[in-house]
DNA sequence: CTTACGGCCTGGGTGC
DNA sequence: TGCACCCAGGCCGTAA
C-alpha cells in the first residue's frame, strides 16, 4: 500500500521528467474517485506542470497556465489509496486494466492513473482548496525533531500505534511502517503515548527516521500492487521485520511474531521485544472469543 | 475536547 | 471448476 516511502518514490520518479511538460489532454474512465471530474477536464488541458511534490501520502502537482495569461494557480492533488498507481508510458502503450485517467503529455507520453479498487482520490483545486484539503495534515515524519516529536506525544491518551497512523499528527505513516517502527523501537503498539518514557520516545523517533529512510532507499514496499512511476516494484518488503510475518521468528529474539487488532487495525509485533503494557482497564468483554484461526500463509 | 469504533468504498484471494 | 464471502487501508461520521 502506498505510504510515505512509496509515494516519495513515485514523486521522485515523476520529478525526473514531468516538470516543464505540458498536459495536452485529459481522458477519463470511471470518475467516482474524482472530486469534480468536469473541472479536471476543463482546466487541466493546456496547463504546464511546474512541480511535483509530496505531502504525507498525497502527491501534489503544481500547474501553471502555459499562456501565462491569468495568475490563477491550480494544484492537482492525488491520493493513491490502497491500490492506486501513477505511471508514465508511451501514448501507444496498451491500456492496463482499471486505468481511469489519462494525462496526455507534450512529449508523446501519457501519465496514467490506474486503480483497481478506486480507494484513491483525485482533485483539481485552487490554493484555497489546497489548504482546505491538506491543511489539517501534521508534520513530515522525516522533518520532525526529537523534541517536537516528544511534544506531540505528551499527554496523548491514545495508543501509540493509533497516533502514528493519525495523519493530523504525523503525515505519511501507514500500517506497514507503523508496525515496523514500533518493532525497531521495541514498543508495544498498545502502549499509551503519554506513558512512553524519554528513552522510548527517543528510540521511536530514531526508528521512524531509520525505517522511512531505508524504505525510500529501497524504493518502497511492493505489498499488494504497488509500483513506482516506471511500473517497477520496490524492494523494502524483503526487509520487513514484523509486517505480515505473524508466526515467523523475530529477527532479534526468535520469538514468534504475533498478529492482533490494535486501534482497529491489523497489527504485527514481537511479544518478547515489545512487552505489553500493564493490562489496561479491562476492555469491555466484547467478544473475548477471539477466533484464533489457523495460521494463514500469505504470499508476498 | 479527546478518543473509540463501525461502516464504507471494491475486487482479489481464500475456503468450501 | 465455481462461487460466496472475508478482508485490505484510509477516512469519516457518530458515540462515549
Amino acid at each position: 500500500m502506498p505510504e510515505l516511502p512509496e509515494v516519495e518514490t513515485v514523486v521522485r520518479g515523476l520529478r525526473e521528467t514531468l516538470p516543464g511538460r505540458r498536459i495536452l489532454a485529459v481522458r477519463l474512465g470511471k470518475t467516482d474517485f474524482i472530486d469534480d471530474p468536469a473541472a479536471l477536464e476543463q482546466h487541466v488541458p493546456g496547463k504546464r506542470i511546474e512541480a511535483v511534490r509530496r505531502m504525507g501520502k498525497f502527491l501534489v502537482f503544481d500547474l501553471h497556465s502555459a499562456a501565462g495569461s491569468s495568475s490563477e494557480q491550480h494544484h492537482l492533488i492525488v491520493h493513491l489509496g490502497m491500490t492506486g498507481q501513477l505511471i508514465t508510458m508511451p501514448r501507444e502503450a496498451p491500456a492496463a486494466a482499471h486505468t481511469h485517467v489519462y494525462f496526455e503529455l507534450d512529449d508523446g507520453r501519457d501519465l496514467r492513473y490506474i486503480d483497481p479498487r478506486r480507494f484513491g482520490r483525485m482533485a483539481l483545486v485552487s490554493p484555497e482548496g489546497h489548504r482546505e484539503m491538506l491543511g489539517h495534515l501534521g508534520v513530515e515524519p522525516l522533518e520532525i525533531s526529537e523534541d517536537e516529536f516528544r511534544a506531540k506525544l505528551a499527554g496523548r491518551r491514545s495508543r501509540i500505534k493509533a497516533l502514528l497512523l493519525d495523519q493530523s499528527v504525523l503525515r505519511g505513516m501507514g500500517n506497514i511502517y507503523s508496525d515496523e517502527c514500533l518493532w525497531w523501537a521495541r514498543i508495544h503498539p498498545s502502549r499509551l503515548a503519554a506513558n512512553l518514557d524519554r528513552d522510548a520516545v527517543r528510540r521511536l523517533h530514531k526508528a521512524v527516521r531509520k525505517v522511512l529512510n531505508e524504505a525510500i532507499a529501497k524504493r518502497g514496499s511492493s505489498i499488494s500492487n504497488y509500483r513506482d512511476s516506471n511500473g517497477d516494484m520496490g524492494e523494502f518488503q524483503a526487509r520487513h521485520r514484523v509486517y505480515q510475518r505473524q508466526d515467523k521468528k523475530c529477527f532479534r529474539c526468535a520469538t514468534l511474531i504475533r498478529h492482533s487488532i490494535v486501534a482497529g487495525r491489523s497489527t504485527h509485533f514481537c511479544p518478547q521485544c515489545q512487552p505489553a503494557p500493564r493490562s489496561r482497564r479491562p476492555t469491555r468483554k466484547s467478544g473475548t472469543t477471539r477466533k484464533n484461526k489457523s495460521a494463514r500463509h500469505r504470499r508476498t
